[in-house]
DNA sequence: TGACTGCATATTGTATACAGTATATAGTAT
DNA sequence: ATACTATATACTGTATACAATATGCAGTCA
């Protein structure tokens, strides 16, 4: 039989904080006490010491050495960076998956879109937010190729958090639906070049949502969370 | 004054095991013990635990939950995922480079072709191979873009221990050398497109040394150092 | 001979104790 | 009032001790 998988309680604290991270129950900036991580949960710093340096290389956190470690932060300038690194990493993603893998992408894409269409007609803003991150991620999932996925990584939980944090409204939301079909289309058409084009104009165009955007300001060169 | 980087156990473990692990002293597969390399650095269990942690989300080693850990290796299909990766993110970054910041990747390239000339010259075989990973990172770097960087980082460690491994002889490197100065022209014509279809193609050349090249053996659909 | 059981050993996972450092606050001198 | 200093506190960094688990080997039985 298989091994039943015994989970540590480092992997518990890891996914917990990458959770509350991405729901915003931790907000972005925010201090991170090892002793209060460790009491909320019932465990002591050792675990939650070795979840707080796994974070760290992945990037949803920042360790200042011999001072403290805070959820990470956005600003400006960085998230040009993030929507240039989507843009190849995306890109790639797709054409590489329809090229070796055109019907794969095409069911995981049509999968989610088919999800998303019934969030917009029951105006879950929540639950479509949750599917444009899916979205995203089954695209490079598809590429089947695991370094694409861990870079997608990088960036893949700091977007779902930033979008937690927007809250789009549901006219954002209609007009990003209208785009997650047209990239559907031209998956569905074969066309990798025609795709892969869409997708950075995509990726490049919701920018502005998080810049100027509805719940979010732009304050002390960091994006955050409108109070 | 700027405050003095003090720097912890748990960096200099990091450094120690990636240095070791990349000049070929900790061999691929090899299985690391926690209170042994504890021993060898004089620290204790816990600094030695967290670098692995950190290395792990790296992808540098591969931690087996409640067993072991050890060094990474390398199967043919990851070797293939690694270069697919490696074009799509060097492809990117020479073409963001290129369009931003022309003369930083021109003048960065340049300084490595200098030293990579010396190399040749002198038949420094193991001076050229450190360059030659230093040239792919110049490049990277010149985006200017951390995610870049950091999804670089996924495979470069791993592709500098294989070259190590490789221990290329001297025609081989003549033939890499070529190809490098035309890259480096093609920099320097200012043609983003042209250069990020050559870089593209060395990469997917290179990727023949290591399946068949002397030194490296393909046993157990693993690629590791001959005996 | 072969497979299985049980123990010994080594290893990882976790908790706790201790040491060192940064930050804030109160106090003092100018 | 302001700037500086010293102390107190809270935090991180490290070491060590303990618990739990996996692996290898010896021994046993069919």
């Amino acid at each position: 039989m298989g091994k039943l998988a015994r989970t540590s309680m480092t992997d518990q604290v890891v996914s917990h904080l990458r959770e509350a991270i991405v729901l915003g129950d931790l907000p972005m900036g925010a201090v991170l006490s090892e002793v209060r991580i460790a009491g909320e949960m019932g465990v002591s710093r050792t675990p939650v010491r070795e979840a707080l340096q796994r974070l760290s290389v992945e990037g949803l956190v920042v360790h200042n050495a011999f001072r403290d470690t805070c959820v990470f932060t956005v600003t400006r300038d960085e998230l040009d960076r993030m929507v240039d690194f989507r843009e190849i990493i995306e890109g790639g993603a797709i054409v590489h998956a329809m090229r070796t893998n055109l019907s794969g992408i095409r069911d995981a894409v049509d999968r989610v879109i088919a999800g998303m269409e019934k969030a917009v007609a029951r105006r879950n803003v929540r639950r479509y937010l949750s599917l444009d991150t899916d979205l995203h991620a089954v695209i490079v999932a598809a590429s089947q190729n695991s370094y694409l996925v861990d870079a997608n990584k990088l960036v893949a939980t700091k977007m779902a958090a930033l979008r937690t944090a927007l809250s789009m409204d549901i006219q954002l939301i209609e007009r990003s639906w209208n785009t997650h079909m047209e990239i559907r289309d031209l998956i569905a058409t074969g066309d990798p070049d025609a795709a892969e084009r869409r997708l950075r104009r995509h990726v490049r165009d919701t920018k502005s949502l998080f810049v100027a955007g509805p719940g979010v300001v732009r304050e002390n060169d960091t994006i955050s969370k409108a109070g």
